[in-house]
DNA sequence: CAAAAACCATGACTTATGTCACTTTTTTCG
DNA sequence: CGAAAAAAGTGACATAAGTCATGGTTTTTG
């Protein structure tokens, strides 16, 4: 399955948009189309960065690891969306695992691709520093939750982010499958802790599960719970 | 005080040191400079932005207030940052409340003469990147601590980051006055919890304190026990 | 297909941390 | 200065959430 990247998906999110189907080649130039199957990783934490990846489709977590080897969900990425520039940009090394959840594909771009295209492109380094902004005060905002909300409060909060990133499929569940584990870290709280909200959660009818799947039956009290409106 | 923008702490820090003198004056020309007494609000969560302040000398703390009124700090700004760029460009109502924490000046540069200027200078803006990217990551990091990290283990890291940040006074202090309720914003815990903690650090030597400040005496101690190194 | 591995679930127990109530110390300010 | 207010500190107690142990499912794979 190859594509061109005038047709790749992160043309129609971020900053790319920007460009024409000629820039796009251009910066695309030395791209390598890569399959990434599910729990593979494209990145790993404290590897220098040779290049990003755009995610052409497939999820992947975003994922840091403490000492103790316990694993956090910062965020994910999805089609469209670039992995591995932050770190380029910073110049640092990479502070985040990326692991696909699916069967994935991903196109690379060398580091000096882009950086040159940045430096002879102003709009789209302000385009880029726009998307980056955003993102910022996304992180704050799960910083505040992660310090001042229970651990059932932030479950809703993850429930509703997910039915949001992830849409439904077509009996109304949240398209993704999501490990018990994973679903803990992503809450940042134990695997056990997590399961016991989920029967609580479906008990007060919050949820329903279909299989492995969730679907999302009241919203609005789940915002209430995560004390996003009154 | 008035003091020119040329002069200002800004250019020694971040992307500005990119700028010539006549650069500098041209984004500054409806500069207004303003003094801020402890405790007074720079900008409160949830206003749009008018544009943009850099900060000329005292530090502010930027929080994050919960619907239960509880308060996160969520970073500090010194002399030469810049607040409230990030919700400008992200056209977003400002996410964070900034709060000095001793008496302090700031220069104000209303938004369309930023975006003007940002518009008009490719390297600016790749700059003003670098440092948002170089922000996220430190971001992420922090949240994994929230996540990962007991109280303990997250003051000793509050510890290590005041004393990077605010430098030593005469004594060999941390050169910063915070309120215990400020340090329990900051760690993401309750004052009491906090004051607890204090006296632990202190009877476990990792720590001293001289008046209201402190004095690191094991930063190693400090550093393995909030997982930083072995 | 059967065995192994991975995952999900639940109960019992421990513990870190929050909450409340109160005292002591420090700071503010008329 | 001295009263009032704010901040620091301490103890007793409540509880959310982590840990450990175990058994039941589902999924993988040779």
């Amino acid at each position: 399955m190859e594509s061109t990247c005038a047709n790749c998906p992160t043309r129609q999110k971020t900053a790319f948009r920007l460009l024409d189907g000629a820039q796009v080649e251009t910066l695309c130039a030395f791209k390598r189309h890569g399959h990434i199957k599910k729990g593979e990783e494209l990145f790993t934490e404290g590897q220098n960065v040779r290049g990003i990846y755009c995610v052409q489709d497939g999820h992947f977590k975003l994922t840091r690891h403490s000492a103790s080897g316990r694993e956090t969900i910062v965020r994910f990425a999805s089609p469209g969306d670039f992995i591995g520039y932050r770190a380029l940009l910073a110049n640092e090394p990479i502070s985040l695992s990326a692991v696909a959840i699916q069967d994935a594909h991903a196109c690379f771009v060398p580091a000096d691709v882009l950086l040159n295209f940045l430096e002879g492109n102003g709009p789209f380094s302000l385009e880029l520093l726009r998307a980056t902004c955003h993102e910022l005060s996304e992180a704050n905002q799960l910083l505040a939750s992660l310090a001042q909300k229970t651990v059932k409060q932030r479950l809703a909060e993850v429930f509703l982010m997910l039915r949001a990133k992830f849409s439904e499929d077509a009996e109304g569940c949240i398209d993704i499958d999501l490990k018990r584990s994973e679903m803990a870290d992503l809450v940042g709280t134990a695997t056990e802790s997590l399961i016991r909200l989920l029967a609580q959660f479906e008990r007060d009818q919050l949820i329903a599960r279909r299989g492995k799947r969730f679907r999302i039956t009241e919203p609005k009290k789940l915002a209430v719970l995560a004390e996003l409106v009154d």
